[in-house]
This record gives C-alpha cells, sequence and structure tokens, in this order.
RNA sequence: CGGGGCGUGGCGCAGUCCGGUAGCGCACCUGCUUUGGGAGCAGGGGGUCGCGAGUUCGAAUCUCGCCGCCCCGACCA
C-alpha cells in the first residue's frame, strides 16, 4: 500500500488504494474522511479533529477530552437548572448495587443481566508469575454478596426511597442525579454506545398514576425543548412499541433524531414505571383516606450519547459543527498582523473586543499563537466546531471593524466595532436558527410516507431510508418480523399521529395509525 | 462470539513476500525570514517496530500464542 506516486500523499491506512486529499493537500491536521465516502468513519474523524474523546486503555471506555466535556458541561447546567425550575432536586446514589437488588423486578433484571459488570473482590495480591511481579484478586477477599456496578439506579432508589415514604405528605419525590452507568456493550461506538457513560437519571415517585403520567409526558417535553431550542436538533415525540419499552416500565417516551446518514437515534427517554419499581421494593404510602398504596414512579434520563446525536446532525467534511447554544466558545478572535508592533495593536484590541462580548454572548476566544499563520487557525477553529470566528487585522482596525465568519455556512460580513455586540449576538441567533432549520429540511426531505411493503422494502434497501410513516398491525411479532428482515425498527408511535385506519405495512391487518419506521443507531 | 482489515516516533504511512540492527511526510524544539485561507530555509529531539514465547550468528520481517483498534454480522440501545 504505497504512497501515491504522484503526489506523494500517503495512503490511509487500512485500505488498498492510496487516498488524495482534495484540492487542498494542505489539509494534512485533521484530514477528515468525507462523509459521502464512509461515514462511520468521517465520525470518527471528526470526533478526533475536534479533540473531543479518545479511546482509553479499557476496551469500549472512553477519555472525554476538554473539548469534549465543556459540551457536556453545558448540556449539565441546561438541563439542571430546568429540572430546578420544575422543582427537582439533585441527590446522589452509589456506584454499587447489591447483585440481589438487580433481581427484585422481574423484567429489569432480563434487561440488564446480560451487560452487567459485577465487583467479585476487594483486594489485591502481589504475586510472582514466571519471575515478573502481577497482581490477582486476593482470594481471601471474596465478596460474600458480590456487588454490580449500577446499569441505571432504580433498584438502589428504590430501595432507599422504601425508606423516606409513609404518607402521602412525603410524596412527590423528584429527584434526579448526574452519574457514570456501566453497561457492557459488546460493541461500541464513542459517545453512541460506550460501556461507561455519564448520563442523568431523574426517579420520582407520586401518589396518583396520574400524577405520575404527567410527570413523565413533561420530562420528555423537557428533552424536546432541549433538543430543539439548544441542540438545533429536530426530534420526534412519542411513544415506544412494548418491545422497545424500558425494562420495567408500563410505558416508555421517546425523542428521535434522524442523523446525516438517514439513520435515526433516541437521544432521550422518559419511562412511566406504573407501580412496578414500588411493588418489587414493597413501596408503600398512607393516602388522605388512610388506605395503604404502592406509589407511582417515573424514571427519565439523557446521557452523553446526545453527543454523538450533535455531532452527527450538524457536523460538516470539514469537522465538527456546534450550534452556539451548547459550544463551549461560541466565538474565536484571530488576530492578523505583520510587523510586532502590529501584533500588539491587533492583540490589545482583540483583548478589548474579546472583553466586551463575553458578558453579552459568552466564552470569546483570542487565538494569539505566533507560530502559525491565520489560515492555519481558521481550519483548525473549524474542525473544532466554534460557530463564529472573527478576524481581526491592521484593516479592519484602520476601519474600526472585524470580519465575522460563520462555521456553518462560510458567511462572511463586516461588523464594525460600534455595533459588534448586537451584531455578534445576531449573528449567533442566526447560526442557531439556521442550523435548526436546515436539519429539520433535511429530515423532512427524508421523511416518507409508505403504504405497500415492497416500497418499504425498497425505500430501505435501495432509496437511502429515512423517516418512513406506515401502518402498523400492534402486534409485536409483527414488529420483530420487520426487524429481522430490514434491520428497520419502530422508533415511536408518535404523539398526533395520524390515526386513520389502515393496513400494517407488513402483514395487511388493520391498523389504527401510522408509526414511524427507520433503521437505528 | 463469527467474517474481513489493521497495529512501526504525537498523527498518517513505507519497510515485512526475499531476515542484516529503522525510514518518509506532517507535527514538535531552536534560530532567522514570514503572517488577510493551512509559510520558507537551516539545525535538532523523539521509536524496546502492539505484547509474549520460539527459530536464527542476527527478527519490524519467519513460527506459535495473546491483546487491542476499525468495518460487517450476532447482542443491545
Amino acid at each position: 500500500m504505497p504512497a501515491c506516486r504522484r503526489c506523494a500523499y500517503p495512503a490511509r491506512r487500512g485500505r488498498g488504494a492510496p487516498v488524495h486529499a482534495p484540492a487542498d493537500e494542505g489539509r494534512a491536521m485533521a484530514n477528515i474522511t468525507k462523509r459521502s465516502e464512509d461515514y462511520s468513519r468521517w465520525y470518527q474523524d471528526v470526533i478526533q479533529a475536534a479533540e473531543l474523546a479518545e479511546n482509553s486503555p479499557v476496551r469500549g471506555c472512553m477519555v472525554i477530552r476538554p473539548n469534549g466535556y465543556a459540551i457536556w458541561e453545558n448540556i449539565q447546567a441546561t438541563l439542571d437548572a430546568k429540572f430546578k425550575e420544575l422543582g427537582h432536586v439533585n441527590a446522589y446514589f452509589p456506584l454499587l448495587i447489591p447483585k440481589s437488588f438487580l433481581a427484585k423486578e422481574a423484567e429489569h433484571v432480563e434487561g440488564f443481566a446480560k451487560e452487567c459488570a459485577i465487583v467479585t473482590h476487594h483486594r489485591l495480591k502481589q504475586v510472582v508469575v514466571d519471575g515478573k511481579v502481577t497482581v490477582v484478586p486476593d482470594p481471601d477477599s471474596k465478596l460474600e454478596e458480590e456487588y454490580v456496578i449500577r446499569p441505571t439506579s432504580e433498584t438502589v432508589i428504590w430501595d432507599q426511597y422504601r425508606k423516606w415514604i409513609q404518607s402521602y405528605r412525603d410524596l412527590p419525590i423528584l429527584i434526579n442525579q448526574w452519574a457514570n452507568v456501566m453497561r457492557w456493550e459488546l460493541r461500541t461506538r464513542m459517545f453512541l454506545r460506550t460501556t461507561e457513560f455519564l448520563w442523568q437519571e431523574g426517579h420520582t415517585a407520586h401518589a396518583t398514576a396520574e400524577e405520575g403520567r404527567q410527570e413523565t409526558l413533561q420530562m420528555l417535553e423537557v428533552y424536546r425543548w432541549f433538543a430543539e431550542e439548544i441542540l438545533a436538533m429536530p426530534v420526534i415525540t412519542g411513544a415506544k412499541t412494548a418491545n422497545e419499552r424500558f425494562a420495567g416500565a408500563v410505558e416508555t417516551y421517546s425523542i428521535e433524531a434522524l442523523m446525516q446518514d438517514n439513520k435515526a437515534l433516541q437521544a432521550g427517554t422518559s419511562h412511566d414505571l406504573g407501580q412496578n419499581f414500588a411493588k418489587a421494593f414493597d413501596v408503600k404510602f398512607q393516602d388522605k383516606e388512610g388506605k395503604v398504596e404502592h406509589v407511582w414512579a417515573t424514571s427519565w434520563g439523557m446521557s452523553t450519547r446526545i453527543i454523538g446525536a450533535l455531532i452527527m446532525v450538524h457536523s460538516d467534511d470539514d469537522g465538527l459543527v456546534l450550534p452556539p447554544r451548547i459550544a463551549g466558545t461560541k466565538a474565536v478572535i484571530v488576530p492578523i498582523w505583520k510587523s510586532d508592533q502590529e501584533m500588539a495593536e491587533v492583540c490589545a484590541a482583540a483583548d478589548r473586543i474579546a472583553a466586551q462580548l463575553r458578558p453579552v454572548v459568552g466564552p470569546v476566544h483570542v487565538d494569539k499563537r505566533d507560530n502559525m499563520r491565520p489560515g492555519w487557525k481558521y481550519a483548525e477553529w473549524e474542525a473544532k466546531g466554534v460557530p463564529l470566528r472573527l478576524e481581526l487585522g491592521p484593516r479592519d482596525l484602520a476601519g474600526q471593524q472585524v470580519m465575522m465568519a460563520a462555521r456553518h455556512d462560510r458567511r462572511k460580513q463586516a461588523a464594525g466595532f460600534d455595533v459588534l455586540a448586537e451584531a455578534v449576538g445576531a449573528e449567533l441567533e442566526r447560526i442557531q436558527q439556521d442550523l435548526f432549520d436546515r436539519a429539520l429540511k433535511r429530515r423532512e426531505e427524508n421523511t416518507h410516507v409508505v403504504e405497500a411493503w415492497d416500497d418499504f422494502v425498497d425505500l430501505f434497501a435501495n432509496r437511502g431510508g429515512g423517516f418512513a410513516h406506515g401502518h402498523w398491525c400492534g402486534d409485536g411479532a409483527c414488529e420483530k418480523r420487520i426487524q429481522d428482515e430490514t434491520k428497520v425498527t419502530i422508533r415511536n408511535l408518535p404523539f398526533g399521529r395520524d390515526e386513520t385506519p389502515g393496513q400494517c405495512v407488513k402483514c395487511g391487518r388493520p391498523s389504527v395509525g401510522r408509526v414511524v419506521f427507520a433503521q437505528a443507531y
């Protein structure tokens, strides 16, 4: 696999033929695979180029680098504020769960048993094998009851809620926790499915079924708001089918987004748990009439997976694209100079402008590095997804203006110093809106109404897939057959869906309305 | 866990078939000149060739075992 003789551009790892850089061969830094060429490699390249995360020594776990973690911190800050606005409080429950807890709710065990990491010992012992010192679990330290590293916290939390709840006066309990969880996945992908991931999990307890239902729907609406307003990611809200429901839930609701490769991604879930966990953990309360009853529960979560969705919805072949509202750095100022004196003047002006902008638009970075030229910096900040670049050189200084360049559409325009804060604020708003509009347009262009099975198969096999609105008989077995034959699943039963009766796209039996089908992550 | 591809300075790769003591581009460091879309020259630093055994006078290269990464399945969301 030699380098290309014509241009000396090195061949890519793992492929036979040398791959030429596009017209601009200088793009050696990031070297991002095009989406059209290899979508999943593109995804990995973007993560690397934007320095969001890296693989760790442990398979399936990732190191989230500062650029990636800044996004997560903004997600946390925004959601946390919203949760609290709605009356929730934060708490923390332990990482380790007694093995027996997992077994208490029948469906819950079934759902998670296959992907649990188990702690069996509490001590290591030095041993010498073939003359080399190594460590092994000390057999004498075997735990009497083994612990499971939480795949989710329903069980520990409900064990605790039993102790906290006696009367209706103790309800509702509206607790959220920010935590890491572990699910031993066979196949992992950065952010989208990692063995360990970060999330928030809300766990609430209520006096009535209706109140629980309302909470579930309210939190789903929070996720919809967050995805659409903050992440500029249009989503479909709706109920999951029984097959796709959370293990132990009465009803699961989700938000579903469409990625640029036309695969769907579940970006947040909210579960109405009914009385299942209250019964499993014997959590009862006495109501006003003195009657003793099991409490009603919900849980809801959004994880670092959403960062994967964020990457795939907006980014392009030059790297990451972030909506301003979630970007860690809103704008970067690139000073341009020739002489030392110009450097001093331009940098001083850049600092003044940054100081002026920060209170209005948030974090603004001034890139004063003198070991690379402006063009290099442009490309680098583009790869990292900073929404707006401000170019400031001697000519701008003379004209009392900066050049603003938007990351997502390359639009460049001048903005005078006297109106800079308003101009930058307005441009960031335009970018935010534009990203949403662009994503929504793409989703609409890739959403189809299907009637016949042949058309359904053809859509996903030959016409690029996307979202398909089709009739479904409601039978889980039929749903499974569709999945087995086409890899397509029902993403959800959208709120406000078309409930005109029809015939199931697969089996032709009567249907009470359309559902959303897609191939999914 | 099945099929395929791949592990060589930070990144991307050559060298492996045919064994001879490791090289290229970029990045990095120093200096000078540069700086409005990926700068130039000169000098310099950095690699137990994924890990472990074996064959050999000698292993990145041959043999065996293991580990990891990527893609496609299975599992799962």
